[in-house]
DNA sequence: AAGACGAAAGTGGTTGA
DNA sequence: TCAACAACTTTCGTCTT
């Protein structure tokens, strides 16, 4: 829980401690869990109001000059080296020179690529940014997500797809890796891209740059899914438990995660006497309560749990 | 009246030929 | 590439609180 309070540095206030602050991220709060005091609301998403798909739209809609054109020394209108071995006046180079006219061109190649790829990081970082913020992810996660973009990036494996489905892809790799549970649904949500195609880029992505993400663990969501419902610390442990003795068990193997993670918490609310309605969480949990309702009934069933009635 | 339950039909994704 | 398949969703009727 801790990573998903560090949104944004934590604003001080006279009356709380430090540490009994939290952010809530659904609302976009700090709150002090003391008080309950909301030391900060409305963080503000520092992105532009605008998209831009195309650089030609960047451009367009672009206000102020790009601060990342500006640092590469040549804007853009360089100088083309040609490729004959002479000088001005159609002489022939010396041998020294010529090497020295070849390693320019080596350099002006590269800064070429060079620039290429950073123009495509500058747009998507754009993206990831704006995706990031709507989905409330820590920086750790989104700095996760650029490091992963930017290794596809290298690797080429943008070319021919839209830089938002794979910036999309990275973030759910970077979610999956840091253990934040977003299903690959809540991301493709914000972008054009469809759920399909998002998938296919995270797909191509693991095999590609070899990323070693570990099998979504329906404990992680139970923490979301808790403070979503504003549910005690005794429930999401009574519900980790739950998931994690239906995991010995064999019971978790195909099914969705989420729907796991909300029947869990369905039981474990019931059983810490802070019942919520199937629906209520199944909403959070991004499942249907028919979902909620048949996960619940196989755990009540091979576990043995005992649900008190009211 | 709202919530819980379950049956039946439909959907999208995976797997194996 | 196609069909079979399992998991999940949608929809709807009935029962319970």
């Amino acid at each position: 829980m801790v990573e998903e309070r560090q949104a944004n540095p934590q604003p001080s206030s006279s009356i709380c401690p430090p540490d009994k602050i939290i952010f809530d991220e659904e609302r976009g709060e700090y709150i002090c869990t003391e008080t309950g005091e909301v030391i900060e609301e409305r963080i503000i998403d520092q992105g532009p109001e605008w998209r831009a798909f195309t650089p030609e739209e960047k451009e367009k809609r672009s206000r102020v000059g790009g601060p990342l054109n500006q640092t590469i020394h040549d804007m853009g209108i360089s100088t083309v080296i040609d490729w004959k071995d002479k000088d001005a006046m159609g002489r022939s180079l010396d041998p020294k020179r010529r090497l020295e006219v070849l390693r320019w061109r080596k350099w002006q190649i590269r800064a070429r690529i060079q620039s290429s790829i950073d123009r495509n990081l500058a747009q998507a970082m754009n993206e990831l940014e704006r995706i990031g913020n709507l989905l409330n992810l820590s920086k750790a996660v989104k700095d996760e997500a650029a490091l992963i973009y930017r290794k596809a990036v290298e690797k080429g494996l943008v070319r021919g797809r839209s830089i938002e489905s794979v910036v999309a892809a990275s973030i759910y790799a970077a979610c999956r890796r840091m253990k934040m549970a977003r299903t690959l649904d809540e991301i493709a949500q914000f972008t054009k891209a469809n759920r399909k195609e998002v998938a296919r880029c995270y797909r191509l992505i693991l095999r590609e740059l070899d990323i070693d993400v570990p099998v979504s663990d329906p404990k992680d969501y139970v923490t979301r899914i808790g403070n979503l419902l504003g549910l005690s610390g005794a429930t999401m442990r009574t519900a980790a438990d739950i998931i994690e003795k239906a995991k010995n068990m064999g019971l978790t193997a195909g099914k969705d995660p989420a729907g796991l993670a909300a029947a869990a918490i369905y039981i474990a609310a019931l059983l810490n006497d802070e019942r919520r309605t199937q629906k209520e969480i199944a909403q959070v949990a991004g499942v249907t309560e028919v979902t909620v309702r048949n996960r619940y009934k196989e755990l009540t069933q091979e576990l043995k749990i005992q649900i008190p009635s009211q």
